[in-house]
RNA sequence: GGCGAGGUAGCUCAGCUGGUUAGAGCGCACGACUCAUAAUCGUGAGGUCGAGAGUUCAAGUCUCUCUCUCGCCA
């Protein structure tokens, strides 16, 4: 059987994300395994929050509590946030568990077993105040090439000049406003990255199926300026995992975290053993997807991700697993998008503005999200959330063109003929065509799927609900019946066999409709693939019950979408 | 500034290795139907494919220049 592991982008753990959050990864990434379990393959669907690092203690400190309960918090929170979105991971796990811990030692190990890890002594800015070292962007002062007051650490935005924290003027810590600050020593394990370049390259170079956005951004890289650097994989901070050799300490280490950078992708990793630990399973069962020496090597290794994360899995978590020496499986196809834009600009946690994703939920369920959201991804290039594309989207294809469909053909054979499949009369020529109509579109679909693009795979999707429509208005059951009741009780089973098609393969974009539209058609909820679409038109035989679902999607009024305008505008522009 | 991605019908976007009258959805106009969530189905109008030059028998699709937008710069 395929097997094909899963992951998607671990959100950070400090705030409940937006909707581009959701497109960027989480949703593709659920829908694609959705698919592929429907088609009979082994699949590992794995998530996880991302906990460590400055962000979340601040975050924490701000919301007045401990950074662990902060976090735990807050990964309950997410968790819960997904499920309501159906988001099905056979591990949604942290980053700032046991077996991450472990692991994340276990590689620092390994790279430094492979001379891949040294060691850096180097001036970082202390605040007595805050009683900590502070991260070069947490730092505030005067640029000493403009004399803008407000540069920061790492980079003057002002004039763009990169800066090191010891060159500003006045430094003081944005995180306080405390001007105590001052530049002490401190050591930290760099990785070698640059020696890992080339083996790096070639394996970026043999995956010519990957989308352009994510090649050229690896590309970038590697090729700009001096190529890969080095780095540091250590910080100066509590909240974080300690930094040891194995089991071992790591003298002159004492006190220090790994970077989030470096542990955060081991977590995929990790997040598969907690799966095992969580389900009473072995060591051997969760390493048979991750050790191509224990099994792994038949594994088909599918990430999602957004842009900004492109590098990190493309460059940063490959020199991790391959300078380890260790037989790690490595992605297979990378699938990056774009950013989701809100209403032409940038969703904004600080101004509140654009819909996050507690927020979507309050206001309508989580299959007109996931619909639009999918159908709509920002595949090839960044794309816009408008609250009238989004009403026009979620009105026309799933209350008009999906849910009236199943309204018309259930309500019709209620009417005419009762609550059972009728039987009589034989297909012909309509049924036919409808048949080669419907098999193109699932072989469209399947391959839209197959090859990650969830644009294609949803307008293959809406075709078929499309097709439908087109053969009952063709067939006209209802004028049919005034004279050849057979005849129009062959045609009424068919479209409840197409309602029950469709609440099969509706099921990665929209499941709870499909559920919902299966329960009415008397079917599983968790149906395989259809083989063809013959199969798919017989499903239903004769005298099988059925009864009329509710209306599967209710419409959007303009009202309300101007409210929710107005409501998620935002504090100022 | 460097790099990357884009500029195709009113709107959102497809268009693979260059090859018949440039496509889809929405919106719009007209028509059909009346089973259905005033839903559906059909037909049609609408584009000098950002601008200019070049290569070619042939360019939205390749090359160069210019221009606008967006993003990234650890």
């Amino acid at each position: 059987m395929t097997r094909i592991l899963i992951t998607s982008a671990l959100p950070y753990i400090n705030g409940v994300k937006h909707l581009g959050n959701l497109v960027g990864s989480l949703l593709p990434s659920d829908a694609y395994a959705r698919f592929m379990r429907m088609r009979g393959a082994e699949v590992m669907h794995i998530c996880a929050t991302d906990e460590h690092g400055t962000p979340a203690e601040l975050a924490a400190a701000a919301a007045g509590e401990p950074v662990e309960a902060y976090c735990a918090r807050l990964h309950e929170v997410q968790k819960s946030l997904g499920e309501g979105f159906r988001l099905e991971f056979d591990h949604f796990g942290r980053s700032s568990s046991d077996r991450n811990h472990r692991l994340t030692q276990h590689f620092a190990k390994a790279l430094f077993e492979q001379g891949l890890i040294y060691e850096v002594t180097e001036q970082q800015m202390w605040s007595e105040s805050d009683g900590r070292f502070l991260p070069d962007r947490y730092l505030e002062g005067t640029c000493p090439n403009c004399g803008y007051e407000r540069a920061r650490g790492d980079q003057c935005e002002n004039c763009t000049k990169q800066l090191d924290p010891t060159d500003l003027i006045n430094p003081r810590s944005s995180v306080s406003g405390a001007t105590d600050v001052e530049a002490r020593e401190t050591k930290h394990l760099y990785l070698k990255q640059s020696a890992l370049q080339e083996q790096i390259r070639a394996w970026i170079e043999t995956k010519s199926d990957w989308p352009v956005l994510a090649t050229s951004i690896a590309k970038k890289w590697l090729n700009d300026g001096d190529g890969l650097r080095d780095r540091g994989i250590t910080r100066d901070l509590d909240w974080g995992i300690p930094v040891k050799k194995g089991d071992e300490d790591w003298p002159g280490m004492e006190g220090k975290v790994f970077y989030v950078w470096f542990d955060a992708p081991i977590e995929y990793i990790a997040a598969t053993a907690e799966w095992a630990d969580a389900h009473g399973k072995s060591e051997a069962d969760w390493r048979r997807w991750w050790r191509e020496d224990e099994g792994a090597r038949d594994v088909h290794y599918v990430q999602f991700m957004a842009k900004d994360n492109v590098p990190f899995h493309t460059l940063s978590f490959p020199a991790t697993i391959m300078g380890s020496g260790e037989p790690w499986k490595k992605v297979d196809f990378l699938k990056g998008f774009n950013w989701l834009t809100y209403q032409g600009g940038k969703f904004s946690t600080s101004q509140g503005r654009g819909v996050f994703m507690d927020q979507a939920l309050e206001i309508l369920p989580s299959d007109y999200w996931r619909w639009w959201l999918l159908s709509n991804a920002p595949e090839s290039a960044d794309s816009d959330f408008t609250w009238e594309g989004f009403q026009s989207g979620v009105n026309k294809d799933l209350a008009d063109v999906l849910g009236n469909f199943a309204s018309r053909v259930t309500k019709f054979c209620r009417s005419k003929f009762g609550e059972t499949v009728p039987e009589g009369g034989e297909p012909g020529e309509a049924e036919a065509a409808l048949a080669v109509e419907i098999d193109t579109r699932l072989k469209g679909y399947a391959a839209a799927m197959e090859a990650v693009e969830m644009r294609k795979a949803a307008s293959e999707l809406r075709g078929l609900w499309v097709a439908g429509n087109e053969y009952l208005q063709h067939a006209a059951p209802w004028s049919v019946f005034k004279t050849d009741e057979a005849q129009a009780a062959m045609i009424t089973r068919t479209g409840l066999n197409l309602a029950a098609l469709y609440a099969t393969v509706s099921r990665p974009f929209i499941p709870d409709a499909s559920d919902a539209l299966a329960g009415a058609m008397g079917i599983a909820p968790n149906g395989a693939w259809p083989e063809s679409a013959a199969v798919a038109l017989s499903q239903l035989p004769a005298g099988h019950a059925f009864s009329v679902p509710e209306n599967l999607f209710r419409k959007i009024e303009d009202a309300e979408r101007e409210g929710w305008e107005a409501q998620f505008e935002g504090a100022a522009t």
